[in-house]
DNA sequence: GCCGGGAATTAACACTCCATTCACATTCGG
DNA sequence: CCGAATGTGAATGGAGTGTTAATTCCCGGC
């Protein structure tokens, strides 16, 4: 069973009721008790005021978002790459359904990262390598984490900053150097290769 | 420019109208001359058999495939995984078109430059010949890039150091000679003369 | 063909800048 | 208040870069 969470500036009685017609579970995006599989967002009305709180959740919990839009708001999600997908209005349920079960499916499989013998656990916030385990900072499993996410190419350390420490993260550079250090020697000798720096212009995974 | 290439049973001309209308440029599935971003699938008639024919162009060539579906066809997607988007019978122009950036946008993920056995990977700052990494220092990187995207025609001295090294760079013309020395024997006694010395004109690549 | 002079190549060196590393300060939770 | 985690500043070492100068190459003139 599928939850969806929705948040509408208007009515949100139609929301639910779409969300319902999909056999889905729908519950306010208000209501941190539950957890939720997918968040469903309304633009028809106050689109600016709702992209951005879908924004925040979407950063917060890293869950899909959907959104619903009118045909002639196609231009207001051409540059926002996060919002995973959208219905257009008058809203089809069985349309809704299949991208409900589209996003969660997507979902389901991510619950753990690998790069060789390195394996990140998302779950549970665990790393091994050769399946022995070794701890690891928050920082240092969050910088990993982006780094076999977004291995094969170079990230600069600012990117890295605003990236993994976040976006009005204001801090030095170094900051960067030194995490990497710190991951470089508790991967091991061998592994530690596997973050190549690239000489003014910043750090490699894979 | 976006190129789609349609696949239908029943007349085409309506894909094609679809495609044109979004501002992106039509071409038939079986021209295989062209190279397209997405595939564009009409599983409104013959549903399964297009399903197999676009399932084999996807293995293909693994560009995005989006279907046409009709609203009582969505249990048809439920397990295709492969199938990268859809939209619902009667399309409206808009959604298509953004569903045609986003994902072309997705696709663009490895950008390189090449020139023969030559290849730089503009991503990760690696370069290859042959498939073997060759190692470059950031500033050969750079003025190899600059050859590579402007080849063809000689570039004096005080260009390149304006191009490559930036505006504001005042140095000697001789920094110019040492590097495409050093990129000379680094790109093998064969390739060195792919880098051509123009006498008291300049250097030319290519 | 032989010179001569300008131009490019090459080698060697000096220096700059960048990454690394260490040591310490700060923050945060318990 | 302690210890772990994280951020910052400064010292160090080294790769990368630019410059100088010696050498070689090219090309026209005689």
């Amino acid at each position: 069973m599928i939850t969806v969470a929705y948040s509408s500036i208007g009515d949100p009685t139609g929301l639910v009721e779409a969300i319902t017609l999909t056999g889905a579970h729908a519950v306010s995006i208000e209501d941190e008790e539950t957890e939720w599989d997918i968040a469903l967002i309304d633009l028809r009305t106050e689109p600016i005021q709702q992209l951005r709180e879908a924004k925040r959740v979407n950063e917060d919990n890293g869950c899909p978002i959907i959104a619903i839009i009118t045909s002639s708001q196609t231009t207001l999600l051409e540059s926002e790459g996060w919002v995973d997908d959208f219905v257009a209005d008058p809203v089809d349920t069985l349309e809704l359904r299949l991208r409900f079960h589209r996003l969660a499916g997507q979902q389901a499989e991510v619950e753990t990262q690998r790069y060789k013998t390195l394996e990140l656990n998302l779950a549970t916030y665990q790393a091994t390598i050769d399946g022995r385990p070794i701890d690891l900072t928050f920082m240092e499993y969050e910088l990993l984490r982006y780094f076999i996410e977004h291995q094969g190419r170079v990230w600069s350390r600012e990117q890295l900053l605003q990236k993994v420490w976040g976006y009005d993260y204001f801090g030095g550079a170094r900051t960067v150097d030194v995490h990497v250090r710190r991951l470089r020697s508790k991967l091991g000798e061998e592994r530690a290769s596997w973050i190549t720096t690239v000489r003014s212009v910043g750090y490699r995974f894979g």
